[in-house]
DNA sequence: GCCGTTTTCGGCCCGACTGTTTTCAGTCG
């Protein structure tokens, strides 16, 4: 069982515990351990149980829980706490807004025990008899149910990427002179999604053996698809091709709808492609990677020959936007920056939080002095390949960064980036960024919206004012790579190329783990055409550094 | 429940913001 696991199952008893009005230093003493735990380095599971109790936050108790964790794959206590808690009550927990002490007032006073009764409440207009309650929590509980519902059954395609190469290879395996294809969202690297879709020479028959095993899995059909639903995953979606149609139906069922029109206006296709390459040659057209066919645009671009080369995970040269155990990081300076030289990237930006996260134990002017005298000994040790100082310094509410000019002075680059406040009109939000984008300090605007896919929409932002403006003041834009943002949205990402912006993918690494992922902020900027030429994170070491040299003049 | 002692019991507990209050509780990042 994985740290994570482990951190959310005491996370979600800290919460039913309090749900239940027990001592809240005690729930709250369980909240700290599953954030203790998340930010622990090595796996519990491998840990001497007589070395737990020495992390801070980690007791006796808490042990011997995690213990019966480990050895029983489930904390009894919770399920204590789970038999006499509705279900619909602890799915409350994901409405944004509200928190155990507001959800227990709806259950207990108001008898909702589900997120449907909760929603017939509001529109009753009956939560604003509530102590603590008002119209407008009212109205915001209503907005959450609504996002909520609207993302139900959809997934990150960094969530959904295991699993359909998984079913992939299991075909394979099972079938191993047939054909099977990803198509759909998934090949076209939609960023979420509710199914994932395959091309196939199998059969009905032969598809539903494979996975009739599994009790729980439900089938449903037609002449050209079968529909597999198991529990908790993407709905998997599966088109029927005869051999001698096969590139046909995998071009087709990839393209987006705009696309495919646009194709199936103006082009044809030959009989019996014996592959995609064949169906763009065939009407002259240059070969158009998955990930584009979007627009009818992009048909003629192909039609030019004149389709950007996309950048590559390769192409990606330094790690920029780091995190580290000085702020809310997992590991180490050293094991971090030891780990990015061993994957074999040139450099690492090191960005930890600013001190107005104090939440994240942002860095006060003080402990930057030290860091930066712990880099510069690390840079000596670990020659060629260097640490960069930078800070996530957080955009305050006027638009300023959280230090002083002085401060801001001894970092190699800054990344400026809103954390706080999100709840803010458009006109508010872009008074900010651009207030931080002109400050000469600025070197990357970081996660412009701060958007969450699936969880939190991002502030209004005037898109076409931001990229201009960045361009205008020399500030990079970034590609935020965790799978959850990839923020700046790829497709905004042609107009920014236009206008002339630099742009950088960046996997806002908290740990050694989230320089992975980098390669989903690679997989959303080729949708928006990105080549490495205008990717910061691409430049070599040299080319980085006269970049920043140039930047400070 | 954890921690750290003025060491076995008492305090813990970020701060801004929102929405609800009329001085504050709950939530969030």
């Amino acid at each position: 069982m994985t740290n994570q696991e482990i951190a959310d199952i005491f996370d979600l008893l800290s919460k039913l515990m309090d749900i239940h009005g027990e001592n809240s230093f005690k729930t709250k003493t369980y909240s700290t351990a599953a954030y203790r735990i998340e930010k622990l380095p090595g796996a519990l599971e491998s840990m001497a149980p007589a070395s737990m109790g020495s992390v801070q936050g980690i007791g006796e108790a808490v042990s011997k829980k995690i213990q019966e964790i480990l050895s029983t794959g489930k904390l009894g206590l919770l399920e204590e706490y789970l038999d006499k808690t509705p279900p619909g009550v602890v799915e409350m927990l994901s409405i944004k807004g509200i928190g155990p002490k507001k959800i227990a007032v709806l259950w207990k006073e108001l008898g909702a025990e589900s997120i449907g009764e909760l929603e017939y409440a509001c529109n009753e207009n009956r939560l604003i008899t509530l102590k603590g309650f008002g119209a407008k929590t009212q109205e915001s509980i209503l907005k959450s149910i609504a996002f909520m519902r609207n993302n139900m059954g959809f997934y990150l395609w960094a969530e959904a990427e295991a699993f359909a190469l998984q079913v992939k290879a299991q075909l394979l395996q099972l079938y191993p002179r047939h054909k099977i294809e990803l198509t759909g969202d998934f090949r076209r690297q939609i960023l979420a999604l509710a199914s994932i879709a395959f091309v196939t020479d199998l059969g009905d028959a032969e598809l539903r053996k494979a996975f009739d095993h599994n009790p729980d899995t439900t089938f449903e059909a037609n002449e050209q698809t079968l529909f597999v639903t198991v529990p908790n995953a993407p709905t998997l979606h599966f088109y029927f091709a005869a051999a001698e149609d096969f590139y046909k139906i995998l071009f087709t069922t990839t393209a987006a709808p705009a696309f495919a029109d646009a194709f199936a206006t103006a082009y044809t296709f030959p009989a019996h492609a014996a592959s995609e390459a064949e169906i763009f040659s065939y009407n002259a057209l240059q070969y158009v990677e998955p990930a584009l066919r979007e627009t009818a645009a992009i048909l003629e671009t192909a039609g030019a020959h004149q389709l950007p080369k996309l950048i590559q995970p390769g192409d990606i040269k330094g790690i920029i936007h780091s995190h580290s155990t000085w702020s809310d990081g997992v590991h180490t300076l050293e094991q971090m920056a030891t780990a990015a030289r061993d994957k074999g990237y040139e450099y690492l930006v090191i960005s930890d939080h600013s001190q107005a996260a104090f939440y994240a134990n942002g860095l006060s002017p003080e402990r930057i002095v030290m860091q930066h005298a712990e880099i510069d000994a690390l840079n000596e040790k670990l020659a060629p390949f260097r640490i960069f100082k930078s800070i996530e310094a957080d955009i305050l509410h006027d638009g300023s960064l959280d230090y002083t000019p002085e401060v801001l002075a001894s970092f190699d680059l800054v990344i400026a980036s809103v954390h706080s406040n999100l709840k803010m009109s458009e006109e508010k939000a872009m008074q900010r960024l651009l207030a931080a984008v002109a400050n000469p300090f600025t070197t990357i605007l970081g996660h412009p919206t701060g958007r969450l896919l699936l969880s939190r929409e991002g502030y209004l932002v005037d898109h076409r004012r931001m990229i201009d403006t960045c361009v205008a003041h020399n500030v990079v834009i970034e590609i935020n790579a965790h799978p959850r943002r990839l923020d700046l949205d790829w497709s905004w990402i042609p107009y920014a190329l236009q206008q002339g912006a630099m742009l950088s993918i960046d996997p806002d690494a908290h740990s050694i783990g989230g320089m992975d992922l980098v390669k989903y902020g690679v997989y959303a900027a080729q949708k928006g055409g990105l080549t490495a030429s205008r990717n910061l994170s691409s430049m070599s070491l040299a080319d980085f550094e006269a970049f920043l040299a140039q930047r400070k003049q």
